[in-house]
DNA sequence: CGTTTTGTTGAAGTTCCTCAAAGCTTGTGG
DNA sequence: CCACAAGCTTTGAGGAACTTCAACAAAACG
């Protein structure tokens, strides 16, 4: 195997098993998948709004965000991902890309080509469904998202928001116990929420005094895991993760 | 031909026609799936949420909403669907319903075994491809709820609904000119848009006296389309439309 | 034609925003 | 390793957007 793949294969098939289960059949097929790797500085654009991708992304390490610019200068996040995430699965169907992608922290990208994608999951009819299925819980989370935003205060959007983050973390592995990196600035979490970050400072001091969390140089620690929950309305349900153990 | 299949087909192909280029094999393979119609009062449950169901949904005629309820009391209203529309089709590759979907008007609904999907599309996989493709684009939908709920106004994301709403109707043909079908209560975009029925009232009212709508019996007009638009900051590519002619 | 639902309007309250300044981190070059 | 700059976070004060409560008007429905 080359580096490249050693590389970006385990992040992706920890995130697929944390949904699916998959066979060996089907990580092998993953294995001989042609990629090549690039590194991203934060803030870079990694895909640009109206772009036309011929490949589908991995991330292999580090955040990455999708996120839509308003003419009026507005900007949305739409969603957050980590290693082991396909954040622009939908490309391989959709042909123009409605949003762009960009590194929130330094981070490395694999690109598989969409003709490499679909070539092995004609192929491999329970890889194509894996693909699919992973591209349903994409859109999952923007329904979380809809309503968080929608019928929740600041205050349970943002309690929200870290459950889902934490949890993620957890399910593939990149965070136990009470903690999980969380490199977000205030400005990510104020366009991921639709509010500002003068807002996100204060509801944040008011989850710590709660003696719900701390976020403090990018790690967030949750005290209690239950209030914080209870704070969200949080039902991990959305995430469709396979085991929802905590 | 069943006169089942005789009402089931006409609006789904349109619909399907309006994002993407159709076969005639393709065309002839959905005429042979096995349907069963059902008929729904306003307010009815078609699906629960929790729930897993064995068949997809396809709208025949009438409007479906698709919603989330928190344990507060709140409810999101994260998807509205026309004739001819796939509410849930991704509950061939999910399981479990995150969400409920409920009759906003009459409707009638089409049910289609997961089953028959699956194995047409496996024997076909243009068809999967249409498949894939409907889905991905009702999670582009998505993201362009999650950035108008984030980042307009009330006044801009009732325009933004408005102008989403009219030229779905006239993609699929039920509307032409400058008037179309607008069942929705007032509640009903206060819940899609995450505000209140008061605040829409008055909201709409703002979009009257600026002379760019008149809403009543149900029928919405656009007096300005190119004004309701830049109020709304109206960009139709998340729709991915084939042609967005106006 | 009465009853129920839906829409409109007013007044007061809350949440969140804007503007602004000060404190704190983080990173960089000397 | 320190000094400084740049970016990020915190806090305050005032304002705008949206909500709540409440009453009434207008449709829709049987």
């Amino acid at each position: 195997m080359s580096p490249t793949t050693d590389r970006f294969v385990p992040p992706l098939i920890r995130r697929l098993r944390s949904t699916a289960t998959l066979s060996e059949t089907v990580v092998e097929a993953i294995r001989t998948l042609p990629v090549s790797l690039r590194s991203y500085e934060p803030g870079q654009e990694i895909l640009r709004d109206g772009e036309r991708p011929a490949c589908c992304l991995a991330v292999v390490d580090g955040w990455v965000s999708r996120l839509k610019f308003l003419p009026g200068g507005g900007r949305q996040i739409i969603a957050f991902h980590i290693a082991g995430d396909l954040p622009d699965l939908q490309s391989l169907h959709l042909g123009v890309l409605d949003h762009g992608i960009a590194a929130l922290t330094p981070c490395t990208v694999a690109r598989i080509p969409h003709e490499a994608l679909r070539e092995l999951s004609a192929r491999l009819p329970e890889l194509a469904a894996v693909l699919w299925r992973e591209s349903m819980i994409d859109a999952a989370l923007f329904r979380g998202w809809l309503t968080a935003n929608g019928r929740r205060s600041a205050y349970g959007r943002t309690a929200h928001l870290l459950c889902e983050l934490s949890l993620r973390q957890r399910a593939v592995g990149l965070s136990t116990g009470r903690t999980c990196p969380m490199p977000l600035r205030q400005t990510d979490f104020a366009d991921a929420m639709g509010l500002t970050s003068v807002h996100i400072a204060r509801t944040l001091g008011a989850l710590r005094k709660a003696g719900l969390i701390t976020l403090q140089a990018r790690t967030l620690t949750i005290h209690d895991w239950d209030g914080l929950c209870e704070a969200a309305e949080f039902d991990p349900a959305y995430l469709h993760l396979k085991s929802v153990d905590r």
